[in-house]
DNA sequence: GATGAATGAGAATTCATTCAT
DNA sequence: TATGAATGAATTCTCATTCAT
């Protein structure tokens, strides 16, 4: 008799959570090409055999995470944001939350907000990663480019500088934040002052 | 008729001038993984085989890159404040320089500003890049240190914050800028407000 | 309640026949190497697991595929010609019902005659197909080559020719009818004239 | 001082000859998928990087060898036949060369004749061998199917197949005489009769 | 009898590096 | 000084095969 439905299913997310995770961590903090398959599935603890059962190739991995991971992962957890409030407050609160789960002694938050935002500021594409910028990945830069552009409209933000200008900004600060979280470890971070980032904007 | 000992100086250093310009434009848009020699000789106008006349190996003219070229090139264009100032009128007029070089029509220095600030935050190391981050290279971030680090004693920066907090904020702010520099183009790029910086970290 | 012994004989069965149709399918069409396993499971309706229940590998469900099901197919529906006759009449006999065959709806036959005869005319062996050749097999080969000496002996085929040759050119034409009525389906396929082999060979 | 140009050229060449000669034998005798690249690179005297330096891949290579040298090479040595004169003789003509360069000590034209048959015959395509028939190759035939469509309007050759029947005959015809001069090496081949072919098509 | 999760040997491919000229 | 032919280690990817259930 074979394995039951429901036991392969459960077989199959505990492998898929820990390739993810491994993935996760690799990706960001090495980026695309400097992580090999063979490395994934020693930190996940299988062959890289596995990692092709699940996941067509290593560009199929890497958007399956960024997109069905890292991303919901940051929207859910991090930008859940109430939208009816005004931009300014949304940014507040989207900043509080932020620097609270930065706190948290569990990395992978900071790993997919580095991996995002990684992905996100790439530049130009070429030879070899081009397969990974093929499809740009704005998600993030978006988000917060809706969030900027109210909050101008509400005549709260500054309307001098562009708004995609202040929206990498602040995305910059964010990465930096994570980066900092991400080296010194969750024991040693000291949180910012959301001030700081509402200071810039207002 | 062989080329005299100065035409060849002429065309050795034309070259060189190439490789590099052609190098700091790859490594800084692609990374050092991403960024294969054979591409770096194509936009450089000459031979894969040449890069190994004047550099010992792909390391090795990255490095060189870096040191001898990207550093200097944004420490002494850039950031050549007077060093007998306070701290806060030093990163006042670092900002202020480089604010004016981003706007100008050369790519040159935001491409070393990209690179250099890629290295400095390059986190874990492994496989592929381990030769890049055998010697971690973090004079940017000693740099801006040694200033934050000076402006708390001056009692003008928040004290509220670690040094290396606030450093990492600023380089990554820093960055911001010169990624919406490289990605909306010089024409495109609105200059930010340097005051945006100084509240941040007064 | 479990199934009854009977029960699991015609599911095993039925099984069985799935596999080994799928397998004549696309060994003929594609090659041994071509082929995978996951594929031909995929076409018999099973997993490719079941797969090694009834066969030791891959090899071993080619092997059987030939020796137990083409070739008696080939052998019991097409050349059952009657072996007491002379060999003119016996080529003729078989070269009738073979046609009468590829006329056929089921594309069993012509399937099963393409790899019989692949596999004959397969001629050296080396790294990735050295399993499929370790056994070279022979058996249309020798059918028809006995037919043929027979019939130089008996003085009505032409011994101006190897009767090797004259088998293989006997196996080719073969295999180009088999060819047409795989391309073009049982519809379009126009029977060729019986005359047009029997001309060659006296 | 580099090569010149002309030294690179012949090394270049003589390089090329070796690799695309080692592949004709190998995919004429074994097929596409079980050839490997180490296996043309050991043939060939040349490590499989070199491969790489002249083709871009694998099919890229096989396609530039069906292409490029084994077409020519039937075409321009074997199938040279004066256009102008009945199909009958046209037909005639090319089998009477033909059977001359099979009887040759050169084996590369009965490489070639096996490799480009080959190609053509393939029918179904799937998983693997899909990059090698996505672009079917139709040359052999058509230019036999010209031949016998211009020999049935000439009123010469039999009407009552279907031309591509028996264009496909001649070429199995011709596939079975390679065969056996592939199999038996050039010393036993003894050559058949042009009258065998003749008979068939008239 | 049956499934599909899991493995790893082997094949394809990339690219830094060497070297003859 | 300069080229590009040539190599092979390292990586990606495929797929036959095993095995727990």
């Amino acid at each position: 008799m074979p394995r039951t439905i429901e036991q392969n299913k459960i077989i199959r997310n505990e492998r898929i959570s820990k390739i993810l995770l491994a993935s996760l961590y690799l990706f960001a903090n090495k980026g695309y090409d400097a992580t090999t398959l063979d490395e994934i599935a020693k930190v996940a603890g299988c062959s890289h055999g596995l990692l092709y059962h699940y996941y067509k190739d290593k560009y199929n991995l890497y958007y399956h995470l960024i997109n069905e991971v890292a991303f919901p992962l940051v929207k859910e957890r991090i930008f859940s944001a109430d939208l009816n409030q005004k931009a300014k407050y949304m940014l507040r609160d989207i900043f509080n939350v932020f620097i609270k789960e930065l706190k948290s002694t569990d990395d992978k938050y900071c790993w997919a907000v580095n991996l995002l935002i990684s992905v996100e500021l790439s530049v130009v594409e070429g030879t070899k990663s081009v397969r990974v910028s093929k499809e740009k990945n704005d998600k993030i830069f978006q988000w917060f480019n809706g969030i900027v552009e109210k909050g101008q409209q509400e005549g709260d933000f500054s309307t001098s500088k562009d708004s995609r200008e202040l929206t990498a900004m602040i995305i910059y600060i964010m990465k930096g934040m994570a980066y900092i979280r991400m080296k010194l470890g969750y024991k040693k971070f000291i949180s910012p002052n959301v001030s700081i980032i509402m200071d810039m904007v207002l």
